[in-house]
DNA sequence: AAGTGGCTCAACCGCATGTAG
DNA sequence: CCTACATGCGGTTGAGCCACT
């Protein structure tokens, strides 16, 4: 007994789109109001000899409006892998912190350019402001209660301390390779205020702070994004933590 | 101009997870 | 609690393109 089927698939049709298929999808789908209740029962109702799962996809990847095509930026590049050096191949997780990307686009990328990019034999392959790369981290598990850090073998290596580093790189260097003790303290600016996270958060190019935290699973329970999440402003209400005690938590857990 | 080897990226596959009944 | 089904996700594939010889 295999799998069953998720559709049949000798009366899908299969390969590129064409044109017309996409009209049909992106119409039925705006139509919906963006938003698909049942991907499974989507294509006959749109009149398209496709799988469900392969219409999600060609929605999400391709013909949604917001999707950002074209060259990626440095600062791009720089969120991807300092995600990638500490959660690994989680490739929606990395694309939810760079809006209009999809995960497929972000791990294409990653598997055709930048991880090439990082294995180069310059050692000035990378951006002089990005993270030296570490050793790939083995993908999480995809389970909600996840180990927030990478794997122990992740601290074989860790990257140079470079003066060019801003402070965003640094704190994720110090939270990714735990302190080792080559690295000196971490020094949290003296007039760091809930300013100065928005500026932390700024340099990495992430919205708010749960989104930053959604990478450290185990500080999720201290934190609860307030109603005005997404904003500069945005504070954990169950706590009353301030972004700066947020940090001052984020450097001092486990360190 | 033709051959070929490498690269890119859209699309597919199958497993993990979520959820409704 | 269990089962079946839908959805989400990461890994992989292969057609088409391009640069080089």
């Amino acid at each position: 007994m295999g799998r069953v089927p998720c559709c049949d698939k000798a009366n899908v049709k299969r390969g590129p789109w064409s044109p017309e298929e996409d009209a049909a999808l992106r119409t039925y789908v705006e139509k919906h109001h963006g938003t698909v209740s049942n991907w499974i029962a989507m294509p006959q109702k749109a009149g398209l000899r496709r799988c469900g799962k392969s219409c999600r996809l060609r929605w999400l990847n391709y013909l949604r409006p917001d999707i950002k095509h074209g060259c990626f930026t440095e600062e791009e590049d720089n969120i991807i892998c300092t995600l990638y050096n500490n959660i690994g191949s989680r490739w929606s997780v990395i694309a939810s912190n760079l809006p209009g990307r999809t995960d497929n686009d972000v791990k294409n990328y990653w598997n055709t350019k930048l991880k090439k990019k990082l294995l180069g034999t310059s050692k000035n392959s990378f951006t002089s402001s990005a993270p030296a790369p570490a050793p790939a981290p083995v993908a999480a598990p995809r389970v909600k209660t996840e180990p927030a850090h990478a794997p122990a073998d992740h601290l074989a290596a860790p990257p140079p301390l470079d003066s060019g580093f801003g402070f965003a790189e640094e704190l994720y260097n110090y939270h990714s390779y735990r302190l080792l003790p080559e690295l000196p303290p971490f020094a949290m600016p003296p007039s760091a205020s809930t300013s100065a996270g928005d500026a932390f958060l700024s340099e990495l190019g992430i919205g708010s702070f749960g989104e930053l935290l959604g990478g450290f699973g185990e500080f999720a329970p201290i934190y609860s994004p307030s109603t005005s999440h997404g904003t500069s402003n945005a504070q954990a209400t169950t706590t009353s933590l301030t972004h700066h005690e947020l940090l001052g938590g984020l450097m001092n857990l486990e360190y």
